[in-house]
DNA sequence: TATGAATGAGATTTCATTCAT
DNA sequence: CATGAATGAAATCTCATTCAT
């Protein structure tokens, strides 16, 4: 999956994060949340430049000078957005993780969670995209590719161990196939999350795919278990 | 592939755009394409919101008073560079479409031409990126999915017709397909042009996946074919 | 000497002055003295304006709010510093006045003790050369001149019982006289504590006249003495 | 002289300094001087950091943007009027490097015109006063002490003349001298601009001591002339 | 009394766009 | 046509001060 995925445990919590100043930490969970809802909502409705701090704060409630001591500058309000999704992200890949299974129950579990994350978080993955901007290369660095590592890690070790198992073709190679699978999640993800995404997804796949996530799943299932399974 | 592919004829051209005034045609070409270029740069490296319309005339070697007399405001400027952007990619696939030979011959020639054209335009290529950015909905809406829906019309016709040859498994679909591989090889185009996309490429398929690009591209043909001919 | 100077008696002392609430009378000497510490440093490093007193605060360990309830505004901080070091300034002028000696012998005595004033509380000193900026005009003329009326006055009666004494030409008027002498202590003072006179020094006496204060003021005292003296 | 002095020939002039855009240079001389002007006003009367763009934009009569095509930044503004400052400085300098006469002719008039100019240009010098401040140091290390090299080395040399010519003692230290000399002139100079040093000025030599500058200058002069004249 | 979160006016600076020359 | 000076709204960020706890 895109921006994170199959990760063994949580690693990342908004406890641990150096992004807020601690005042942040110590007002009202719900505050904090309104806040993030806000920076989100603008974030992914105007992308970075175009946002507004003013606007999130008017949004959020809060003066303008709260959100300087909550967070010390635009970046950082920003990064702090990067992280609460993130932490969402990771909670929702848990289920793919934990679960039971080889490669493709979980390749198909792991598209359900992509579709249901994308569309119950559109505007968080709307960000998501926007970050691999190369306007916004300075903000990428610092949250560097921590997230894609361990979903790839994990890639990796599903792939190799369905290829013991005899269920994945010997002669693909382990890497490049991750990099492909991953690639297939995280554009239907982007297809449930973004405009422009899913109207190519219709442009492409017809109107009803993007109604009927379940079908499209399937399809994608299809074609990912006949990439893979070993010729007789 | 993804912003653009596979097209029969040139449909889009510069002069026939909505985007630049008439004064910008009666200009010498070599000082359009000056125009054009710094722009490119500028959007590229910045993003449309940092990018500044005053940078891009300094650079291009031109008064902003005359950039006015050419393009109505920043956005038309945009999107006169995304249409010139079109155009190349337009020629770039020429080759595809031209070419004789099946389904996979083509997804491979696709590829490798993908490639190449990352790498050599891949400033354009950032600007695509960023236009499939919510932020940027309104002009993405503009230029619409003009070249998606020419493309999708392209795999549409040669699926089917693999499928009628044989080479394509019948369970299938062919639309869906048809969005899947488009996903690859535009992934693999992002992979290319962008940093970001350049470093997950890297975590995922190794350092040497993007100096290699011929092995990366094998590789996803492999996993294309695998995938795609029928089992017996 | 320029801010303060030879003075018979305290004067003034803190508990007199008017600058600060009854509060931080009660509070222990120590945390006094850590308060004012912290503002000096701000205020000498930063000046007036850009100085900022929830910085002062931390830097003394108390809380924005304490600080508030101990001074009523920036202002009356910024003038209990003053205070502070018109007492510190007072003591140090002790030693001049209670000693014996003639006119030379004060003045040679002034002028060492304004060199070692200057270098000891060289933040204390920059505050001072900053009150006489326009821009506190407001603020000087809270505390006015107290002080400088009161040295004038020393400088007027040494040099009146100097010319009795013949030991000052009766062709000098004594006023003008206390006002250029107290000019050069004054410059010697500021040269000693602020970079920018620092380095004005250097240019026009050489590099060694700030590593050699005892010559410099040789220096000083032969001129003095040579321009007060009649001539047969 | 504090801020310059007796220069042989005019190094610095309003074309060659590096402090503002050329667009500066390219609007009507009158529009300099009351952009300078406002700015002058502005910052003598609050200082540098309390000074206000806006503000001295309004005062000028054009919009803060076109402020902003001027100068590239507040501190440059101040560097350009610190400069300005420094020609009409030169200027008003010149007739003391072009008289004819000895060193005591030479020094009674630098004091005549040290204040005749502090009086038609207060403002100016209040400017000069701050910039000593700790506070503005890095700006002061920016104009450097050009001025103050050149005027030293004057003093250096008309005093060395002097010496030779038996109109000052021996056992005077040539460069300690010269720092003394411009002392006196430079608190002159600081009396009649700022309304801090001119109410010290009062409190020393009397309230008619202002009023009367011609006398407090034959003051001076009788005592810079006993303290160098050699003893029989 | 002590605390420090909250406030918001105001400062500097940028930039798309207009228009007189 | 070409030029580039002029504009001013709007953005980010600071900080003295208040006040509920």
């Amino acid at each position: 999956m895109s921006k994170a995925a199959i990760t063994t445990d949580s690693v990342y919590s908004m406890n641990e994060n150096e992004y807020h100043k601690t005042t942040f930490t110590r007002i009202p969970p719900d505050k904090q949340q309104r806040i993030l809802d806000a920076a989100i909502q603008e974030f992914a409705g105007k992308g970075y430049n175009a946002a507004s701090i003013n606007v999130i704060a008017r949004n959020a409630g809060i003066s303008i000078g709260s959100m300087y001591s909550y967070f010390a500058s635009k970046e950082d309000l920003f990064m702090s957005v990067m992280d609460s999704g993130h932490n969402l992200l990771e909670q929702a890949l848990k289920e793919v993780v934990d679960m039971p299974g080889d490669l493709y129950e979980r390749m198909d579990k792991m598209i359900e969670v992509s579709q249901r994350y994308a569309m119950e978080n559109h505007q968080l993955n709307q960000i998501y995209i926007e970050i691999s901007t190369e306007g916004l290369s300075h903000l990428a660095r610092r949250i560097s590719l921590k997230m894609e590592s361990m979903t790839a890690a994990i890639y990796h070790r599903l792939i190799d161990e369905a290829k013991a198992a005899g269920l994945v073709s010997m002669n693909l190679d382990t890497r490049a196939l991750s990099f492909f699978l991953d690639n297939l999640v995280m554009m239907v993800q982007f297809s449930y999350a973004s405009d422009y995404y899913r109207e190519r997804l219709k442009v492409y796949a017809g109107d009803n795919s993007y109604n009927d996530p379940a079908s499209l799943r399937t399809e994608l299932m299809k074609f990912i278990r006949n990439g893979l399974l070993p010729r007789a």
